[in-house]
DNA sequence: GATGAATGAGAGTTCATTCAT
DNA sequence: CATGAATGAACTCTCATTCAT
């Protein structure tokens, strides 16, 4: 009956988005854009259909949120190559990487799955927001192979880059992968 | 006054099956499998909806046919590892893959995005051949490590095989990605 | 401001199936199953198609629905058999049937065209139903006979029950048969 | 090479339709007449699609030449009604029913399965054969019955009729009808 | 006479989206 | 803000029918 005061509303419409947007990424992740319903997704996160779209225009509007709520908290990555030595950024990046794999399945999965259709313009969006990362990574492979003293940094960088993804890819791929293998033998490679 | 010969009907049959599956690999490593509908397919290859269905019994068993056709000339690859030299055999590879990423871009991303579906069992089988291909390729890298005399053979074995995808994933995912630039610096790193 | 209250919402589901359920009963009653699309099902009831996949899973399932409700009100049958005289008893039958297949023309033909396909398993949820209809009318006649006193009183029961099917069906395969004439017959034989 | 004569042309044009009559019929009796493609028909039948059209302009008129084919040869029914004693008589037809339930299971419930149909005018011309046929019935029955000295002979054949039906239907539907036993008590009840 | 590749209308079904409440 | 009944376009798939050979 009392009209709500604004932060009330702010702060409902903050826990609705947040409902819907875990929601979204939980199937998403798990079943692909495409498997997944917008019905589903309500279900999923306990409301109706109808108020999914008060919060984005359509089912790829609410991908876009999914996609710039990941975007957003990778900090721990750039953390890690703040250290002094290296070895051992390289280290820390290495096993940051092996725990993100293992700790969020599915994302990688999302990720590429998504960023792989060639839609015009549909997913382009993401593909600049990777384009971006996947540069960040490379100058900060590229100072500390510098730092190292190797002779070609700029290209063990982009193999770094390509190790990354290959890996990540594989593992995505293949319950069977040997992640821990992998990682162990480049942490002996790359870090001493 | 008489009915088509065996052989003219073999024709004509071969014929169709071709249209069919170079218009659905085109539609599917263009804009991904649930983005191409069978009418597209049908529209593409100049042919009536119907027609598809003469040939294979779902969407899903054109797709099969798809990726049968695609596996079938990967001898080049496993010509390449028979050479004596594992330096050459390795810049074989190396240069091997380039031109495929360049020649058939798409049918990488065609074979990503499928394998990373998580539908179960839809696409279990590609997931199957995959694996194969896999540990086939892991297996060459391996002996030819060994024949380098590197430590850790196995090792670099795997990093090789995340290389490989990585490379072609990223290759893929953006126009702009300096793949000779990649290639020479493997060259460069491996085969010496 | 609210949304609807769970009275609306039954209300409107309860009218809504009643629209989708009368008019599938009628196409199905009047063409047949196989020959009534649910386009034409939505079409006649005034809906769109997608509607009755909101209360349907399948068309199957809409036939489901269409015969649990011509089963819920024989109830009329049954309270005749209960009168003290068998004659009585009898006479009621001989009537009720009369006007039902005079009221309810369309659905007995329902019945028959379904019960009598072949398709494994589609419709045997039916022929169980109509089985055990069978089976009490069959009970309730043989014991009016029992009670009438005559020689074999599972025999006369069991000419009963064909009687009133071939009669049923006669009379709904064709307008000119003498059904007024057939049931005053009836009663004039088995009720005194 | 040398052209056929027109005998021949005849004798081959009577056994390709026989070959596709008996197909049809078989499945239609089977699946029924919605759930027997026209491929399968030919498939039954060892020929090609294409040449049942050289016979039969559709599969309606297929489904006709079927029927006809069944009405032919009723003689035996109308030979045992030309019997002397009218008990003997009906004993033959009584016999004779269950003989052609037995044997021709299938035909009855594809004859009712089409007469059930309302689909205006399509099979309309069945409708006739068999009101026809029971009329035919209906006059040799009170025949017999005024024979038997009845009272009400039109009354008695009517019931003979519905009983006909009944029996039969209720046969078609439920293996577990004791067809044996119903003759053998309507022997008993009408033949002596 | 005989074949079967090819067609295309129409079937059942799904689902993103709208909107009255 | 929130609901879910309702829509309709688009999907995969079937099949009677045609026609070049």
């Amino acid at each position: 009956m009392t009209p709500k005061t604004k932060e009330q509303i702010a702060k409902i419409r903050t826990r609705s988005k947040d409902k819907i947007l875990m929601a979204a990424l939980d199937l998403f992740a798990k079943k692909g854009y495409h498997n997944t319903s917008v019905s589903a997704i309500a279900r999923h996160a306990g409301i109706s259909k109808g108020l999914i779209y008060n919060y984005y225009d359509s089912k790829e509007e609410l991908l876009k949120g999914v996609i710039e709520m990941l975007m957003e908290d990778s900090s721990e990555f750039f953390l890690a190559t703040q250290k002094e030595d290296p070895n051992e950024a390289l280290r820390s990046l290495f096993v940051l990487l092996k725990n993100y794999l293992i700790e969020k399945r599915g994302l990688y999965r999302l990720a590429v799955s998504l960023s792989v259709q060639e839609e015009v313009g549909k997913f382009e969006f993401l593909k600049d927001i990777i384009e971006e990362k996947f540069q960040g990574f490379l100058t900060v492979f590229e100072s500390l192979m510098t730092k190292k003293g190797v002779k070609n940094a700029k290209g063990e960088a982009l193999l770094l880059g390509a190790l990354f993804d290959g890996i990540s890819l594989q593992y995505t791929f293949s319950e069977k992968y040997p992640l821990e293998e992998v990682i162990d033998f480049l942490i002996e490679k790359y870090c001493k």
